[in-house]
Parts: C-alpha cells; sequence; structure tokens
RNA sequence: GGAGAGGUGGCCGAGCGGCUUAAGGCAACGGUUUGCUAAACCGUCGUACGGGAUAAACCCGUACCCCGGGUUCGAAUCCCGGCCUCUCCGCCA
C-alpha cells in the first residue's frame, strides 16, 4: 500500500509507476474521493464535537435548558448521520482503490512490458555440453522409478505427481540442505500454518488480484497460500518491534498450492508448472531505509545463489522489468536455473524487495529507537529452493550415458550417503 | 462437537451508563540523592487521523478498553452478531 500522501503529492509518479508495470488503478478518481472523504470527515468531526459538548453538558441543566438542548441535539444527530453515512459509502472505496495503487519500480529497473524484456545480469556456471543423448527428467525419473505423473493426474487431476524412491529422497534432499545452509547464517527457521485468513492475503499483497491462483477454502474462509512468504512476513501483522530488534530473518519450508489458472496449456510437460510444490523461502524484516533494503536484497539473492553453487547448477541472473513485477515490488531479482531439456534458463528464484508496501498494508511497524517514532518496516524475500522443479536441472544435468543420476555431493548427507541414483 | 468462564494501555489489574481526561501496581525513560551499584523520592510514560503553531518540543479536536452492529442526549460499562483465549467433557493423529 502507498502512503496518500506521497499519492497527493506526486499523483503523476504513482500513474505511470501503475502503467508500467500494467497494473490498474484509478488514481484519478481516488484522489477525487480522498477529498471528498477529507471534507466529509472534517465536517462529520466538527459536528459530533459540538454533540459532545452538548451531551456533557446535560447533568448540569434544570429542565427547560435540557429540553432545549435535547431539540437541538436531534437536528444535530440529523445531520451526524448524512455524513457518517457519507463516510461509510466513501471510505470503502476509498480503501478499494488505494489497495490497487503499485510501488513505484526502482530507477534501475528495466522498462519493459513483460518477462522477455528482462535484463540479464550475470550468468555463473558454465552449462554442460553432453556427448550422448541425454534424457529429460520425466525419461528419467520414470525409468529411474523417481517420478509418477500418471498416477498424479489419476488421482489429483492435472500437473499432479508423485515422487517415489530416490525421488522423494532427493526432493527432500534439497530442501534439507536449503535449511540447514540458511540456519548456518543464522535465519530462524520456521514451520509455518498454510491456511491464510485474508488479511494475511491482502498484508502481503497477493489479494486483491491472485484470487484466481489461490485454492480457497470457502467454508471456512480460508486460502491455501501459494508460498510462506505470506505466514512468515505476516508473522508480526499489526505489532510493533523494538527496533533494536532488527532485522528479522527467518527461513521456513512448506508445501505452496498454486491453481495456475490461466495457465492452461502452458509448460504442461513435467515437473515444471505444478500445482504442489514445496519451498524453502527467506524472508527479511528491516529498518525504513532504502540502503539496508538494498542491501538486504543483495544479501538474499547471495544466499540463493551460493545454493545453487553448492548444487554446481549454471544459472544467471535477471534484472525483472517493470512489466513483470508485482504490484508491490519495488525491484525484483529472478534466478533462471539452466534446464537442458527447455533447452533455457528457466525461473527458479524470485527476489524481491517491497520497501514498506507489504508493512503498510499488514500494519507492521517498529520503534525507532532514535525518534521514538513507530515507523513502518521494509520487507523482502527469496526463494532458497523450490522442488521439485529445481529436480528438473539437477536430474537432468547430473545423469550419466547409462542412465543413471549422479547425486550432486553437497547432497549426498541427505540422502543416505548414496551417490549414484540407478 | 457439548457445557461454562473470559477478552481493559508494553505487562498485571480495577472500573460495569455521565465524577474515566481508564484507578492502582510493574516495567521503561528523565531527574534528585549517592564514591559506584542498589534503594528511596519526584516527574514523564498509548496509537492513528484531522486542524493550528513551529527550527523542534507543543496546543486543539476526533476515534480507539478484541472486532462489527444496536439502544441512549451520553457506552469500556447495556443488547445482538462475530473472532479469539481458558477450564471441564466428548472425539481424535
Amino acid at each position: 500500500m502507498i502512503d496518500i500522501k506521497l499519492i497527493r503529492e506526486n499523483p503523476e509518479k504513482y500513474k505511470s509507476a501503475c502503467k508500467n508495470k500494467n497494473v490498474f488503478a484509478d488514481i484519478d478518481r481516488l484522489l477525487k474521493i480522498d477529498g471528498e472523504l477529507r471534507e466529509v470527515k472534517q465536517k462529520l468531526q466538527e459536528i459530533v464535537t459540538e454533540k459532545n459538548a452538548i451531551g456533557k453538558s446535560i447533568p448540569k441543566l434544570d429542565d427547560s435548558e435540557k429540553k432545549e438542548a435535547l431539540g437541538k441535539l436531534a437536528a444535530i444527530k440529523d445531520e451526524e448521520s448524512e455524513f457518517s453515512e457519507k463516510v461509510k459509502v466513501l471510505e470503502p472505496e476509498f480503501n478499494h482503490l488505494l489497495m490497487h495503487v503499485a510501488q513505484p519500480a526502482d530507477e534501475d529497473v528495466p522498462l519493459g512490458k513483460d518477462d522477455t524484456e528482462n535484463i540479464e545480469i550475470r550468468k555463473e556456471g558454465s552449462v554442460r555440453e553432453f556427448d550422448f543423448e541425454p534424457k529429460d527428467h520425466m525419461q528419467l525419473g520414470l525409468e529411474l522409478d523417481m517420478i509418477d505423473m500418471e498416477r498424479g493426474v489419476k488421482l489429483a487431476g492435472a500437473r499432479n505427481y508423485f515422487l517415489k524412491g530416490d525421488g522423494a529422497l532427493l526432493h527432500w534432499a534439497v530442501l534439507r540442505f536449503a535449511m540447514d545452509y540458511m540456519t548456518e547464517k543464522g535465519y530462524v527457521p520456521m514451520a509455518v500454518p498454510l491456511l491464510m485468513r485474508d488479511h494475511a492475503m491482502r498484508g502481503t499483497g497477493y489479494f486483491p488480484g491472485a484470487e484466481e491462483q489461490t485454492y480457497q477454502m470457502e467454508r471456512d474462509e480460508l486460502s491455501l497460500v501459494g508460498t510462506s512468504e505470506v505466514p512468515v512476513t505476516a508473522y508480526y501483522m499489526n505489532e510493533i518491534l523494538a527496533g533494536d530488534q532488527l532485522p528479522k530473518k527467518f527461513v521456513a519450508m512448506s508445501s505452496c498450492f498454486r491453481r495456475e489458472a490461466g495457465a492452461a496449456g502452458k509448460d504442461t510437460y513435467g515437473l515444471y508448472r505444478i500445482h504442489q510444490f514445496d519451498k524453502v523461502e527467506q524472508v527479511i524484516i528491516c529498518e525504513n531505509d532504502n540502503e539496508q533494503s538494498d542491501k538486504f536484497h543483495q544479501e538474499i539473492l547471495a544466499n540463493s545463489e551460493g545454493v545453487l553453487k553448492a548444487l554446481g547448477l549454471p544459472y544467471r541472473v535477471v534484472n525483472v522489468c517493470t512489466g513483470d513485477l508485482g504490484r508491490g515490488q519495488a525491484k525484483k531479482f529472478d534466478i533462471e536455473t539452466w534446464m537442458p531439456s527447455r533447452n533455457a534458463y528457466c525461473e527458479t528464484h524470485s527476489a524481491s524487495k517491497f520497501y514498506d508496501f507489504q508493512a503498510r498494508r499488514m500494519n507492521l511497524r517498529y520503534k525507532d529507537p532514535r525518534t521514538k517514532k513507530n515507523v513502518f518496516c521494509h520487507t523482502l524475500n527469496n526463494t532458497v529452493i523450490a522442488t521439485p522443479r529445481v529436480l528438473i536441472p539437477i536430474m537432468e544435468l547430473y545423469q550419466n550415458a547409462d542412465g543413471s543420476i549422479t547425486v550432486p555431493q553437497v547432497l549426498r548427507e541427505y540422502i543416505g550417503g548414496k551417490e549414484i541414483i540407478k
């Protein structure tokens, strides 16, 4: 959410921010409603002030004065309800409009319409050249009995799967390695609830907007999260933290659920785009300071790169262009890992910087020890590892001519010391 | 799922229609005393929004005693709905 004061001061900035991000927000309408609402609220306040003053004097009045005062109050109350009705109409519209305004992208974010215009920052690692005909992860998964897509679909519909045997073990190995890697860096591990109320979904910026991507438990008014970013970032929602306790660094492992509505026919092959996966996610809550946000943005990016390097996977980092940024993100680095079967670098990580956009929505603040003021925190998050998507490059890049898969060194301790899957 | 009790400031806890501008205590902060620490004493001690003044401290108003409605001239207090917590019982991995 954007501070309405900033929008009043510079509406053009937010109009172009929305335009560049392909986010619709009616800022003219917002400002019009804002002006009306402010006027009505001020008038209402004046009316209530008078009402309170008269009401307070009533016990001290004699009968005839009291009668007169009550008559006056009746008129005032009519006026009061007239104005409070106006507030009741204007305020929800105001809030609704404000929720849609996008966070402007940083100046060094490339202007672009969609992910095809993201800018590569650097490439790391070298892409393996095969001296045999490589198999894709589905062939390998089938032959080594690691993946069973057919029965996943039979029982749960399209984009569902079973991982079996070494497939399941490799999946968990990746997650456990990522958890250990992050907790060693001092990130506090968390296991989190996955069914969230709307206020957490709104607070993180997913609602309004991503309802179609979300499995919703209508009967219980809960939503299945698409990422543990939601519970972790919203953990301190509506709280005031002590400034000297920041930054808070968390790492959570959870299942993630996505309807993938509107993606029909896209990435239908294999384990790339699926309804349910597991992810280790890192979240930082820090002070309201752009330099700190930048610093931690680099930190969470470096953490994820460290994991990929440890796994020996080639990847590239891209600066995500405006058109591919979410409403709340000021800047985002995606990490794309090389996937031989797709013959491309494909998104495996997404490091987002929000400034106070999320914190403002969820009323997450800290007390600044210097000024003693309560200020909104900054929040950031990034994938540490998401699997089974990352099993695609692991299985494909570590395959051998005989159809076996070499287990990456760092994962062996999590898979019973096994070096080769065959 | 059934029965009961309850949600008040950072925390504990009183208040149960106007005297609340929420008592009292704890914690915190500032000061006095002190060789230092502790203690004692004095003072300060919520948030948001609007208006005014300003270099700032500040002043005025409104709202907030879990949330949302209602009754009333007036609600922390009474009524209705919701959420949550605790105790007991039942069921259960």
